[in-house]
DNA sequence: TCTTCACCTGAAACCGCTTTCGCTTCTAGC
DNA sequence: GCTAGAAGCGAAAGCGGTTTCAGGTGAAGA
């Protein structure tokens, strides 16, 4: 088939050009290639050439001579219907990559491992010489897999040891969520955790705890799936078993959503009745109706910070690094003083966000 | 370079598998890629061997070799911090093209053509050995290009005519979602547009007018981004000069999201006051409040498909086909009769929905 | 005027895999 | 027992680039 290809294709090569300009294959690698190497009048004579006929060098017979893809792979460990259609948050994962590879000749891909090829996947994909890997969601065990074979590899999730990770200090930002609740007066606050297991989900939950123990005040628990049902079932249930609840802490925004239907669908109202406040700052808590007060994740520039430090490296950069998670005040939990209450306008993240004092500052940590 | 390439990576080739099997390159790959063409003691030979070395074949080489890479490209003509982050309906189309892609060795990679760099980047891609490309969201003229150049590409979104696409009925689809609020019993139906300039929102608009003509009721439209500000400044301002509205058609459910949010602020009710249907079914049409009615189109289905016939070709697939679009009912304009509306529990696409008896016929055509 | 050195340039050797082509060996049929 | 035919296998030629290495030219310095 190599003849087949070449004919069925029909592009012009490399040595065409030269041919047609009268010069090696090399020097046209050289004209295309690199700034100097080759006289002021052969390169455009070779570029004229390259024009004339079409030329596109081929990325694939690129990667192979140089030994680099110019490919960032971006990973998660469950079957895609889960994930990109259905959470908000891979989206901006992969809007905040992209975003950093405008302009750059390299491009994304995704990878969905569904568990029972998951192994032989991450070795495939490990061997292949790409910039580098974003884990989006992968288990610890699969990241260290991915991290022995091949290094270049850094995850948005908490995760093993060994394992570079960009990540956000969950108990902190659940502890601040939880603050505020409290300093509007809420004394019966409850939490919807998502799935234990999800690790952070369960960072999530500690904070939680650690927070209402600060308080002194009374825990009040459910546990949902990270979607909009479970935060739905979760706020029905909760409100059945403990009707004088007076405010919500949900562990992500599309849960959050489903819990404030919850409540207003129970007849309360929201703030007044049931405060809530949400987690991830993604479409979820805008399109929610009152819009919700929620824990900001600088996913996308989580996820732009990654894709540069795989490509370009990063001296600064160990093996962790966090990234303070702000408070953005909307309507589900608006700030203490009425002035701050817009009721109607409904969001503007960036006007009335605010960086909490109590965010813990951007640190490194290395091993 | 090519020596470091190979030093630096140090993985073991085909020739290093053939070498420690005591047999020829030709035959290892013959045992890797075919069922038949080698002997079992031989074969058995070859993959322990491999096995043992940990022998990765590389894709690149493989594919140059080949001349086919193994990916699909999804592109959109768009600075990626509009689309990907911001509108659920990109995660639907990738997660529906990954779904036909599970099980096979084939990637999905994604590009944002920034429109300075359109055209070039177009060229480049389409000189790549790809199995094809799925267009989200791509000008009719960058899709001719493309289609000029490579022919293996489907537009998910209406295109030129040259070139192949998978689509849905909009003017259709609008008129059923306006004879639902007509069967309601409302009479001054408003609308809120996408950006006129945008095909699918030129499309949904006339679907509008038509329906609206039809009834001999008066046009009540405004228009905004495809985003929840979009919808929700529309609504306010709809509603401020027209106050005798009792029904609003939202081109999109981000916006449908923000209309609702208006529509509560300003102290009416949804649905009693204002019933609202929007278009997707997309995550925000169950994360608003009350959940969304709204016009569900099979944008996964329609991804999946695409990215099947990209592989694998489909002798019924012209150069157009339609796809049905259905009418989901949620309480935002639940349906008249009273038993069917089930206030709280917000959604359940699945049980909820019933596909209208209106929708045009999924149908193909061959220019 | 002769050397030295910098700079271009082309030939050739890869990168790692697939596939063709031809040789050898084995099986089956007469 | 001999001949066809099939099947297994290896050598070698690509796929389309990049990079090394060596040769050739011209300018600068002695």
């Amino acid at each position: 088939m190599n003849q087949a290809a070449r004919v069925q294709r029909g592009k012009p090569t490399i040595r065409d050009v030269a041919r047609a300009a009268g010069v090696s294959a090399a020097t046209v690698s050289r004209v295309i290639n690199h700034e100097a190497g080759a006289s002021p009048s052969i390169r455009t004579r070779v570029h004229a050439v390259a024009a004339e006929l079409g030329y596109q060098p081929s990325a694939i017979a690129r990667a192979l001579a140089t030994g680099r893809t110019r490919t960032i792979e971006v990973i998660v460990t469950e079957s895609c219907t889960g994930w990109l259609g259905a959470h908000p948050h891979y989206g901006r994962v992969l809007a905040g990559a992209m975003s950093a590879l405008e302009g750059t000749d390299t491009q994304l891909r995704i990878h969905s491992l569904t568990p029972d090829r998951a192994a032989a996947a991450i070795d495939a994909l490990a061997a292949d010489a790409t910039v580098g890997a974003l884990l989006a969601n992968v288990t610890p065990e699969l990241a260290t897999r991915y991290y022995l074979r091949c290094r270049r590899v850094i995850s948005l999730v908490p995760t093993a040891p060994a394992v570079p990770a960009l990540e956000v200090d969950n108990v902190a930002a659940v502890r601040i969520a939880v603050a505020h609740l409290h300093r509007l007066g809420r004394r019966r606050i409850a939490a919807i955790h998502g799935p234990v297991g999800n690790s952070c989900a369960a960072q999530r939950r500690d904070g939680y705890r650690s927070a209402i123990a600060h308080f002194g005040l009374p825990e009040l628990s459910a546990e949902g799936g990270f979607n909009r049902e479970g935060g739905h079932d979760a706020a029905r249930e909760l409100l059945r078993r403990h009707p004088e609840i007076d405010a919500m802490f949900v562990a992500c925004d599309l849960m959050a959503a489903g819990a404030v239907q919850a409540i207003t669908a129970g007849g309360r109202r929201v703030p007044e009745d049931v405060a809530v406040v949400g987690f991830d700052d993604s479409i979820a808590a805008i399109c929610a109706n009152p819009p919700l007060t929620t824990m900001r994740l600088p996913v996308e520039q989580m996820a732009a910070d990654a894709t540069r430090i795989l490509m370009d490296g990063d001296p600064e950069f160990g093996f962790r690094r966090f990234y303070p998670v702000d408070l953005v005040l909307r309507e589900s939990a608006p700030d203490f003083s009425p002035a701050r209450l817009s009721r109607g306008a409904g969001s503007g993240a960036e006007s009335d966000s605010q960086r909490s004092a109590t965010a813990p500052p951007s640190r490194e940590s290395t091993p």
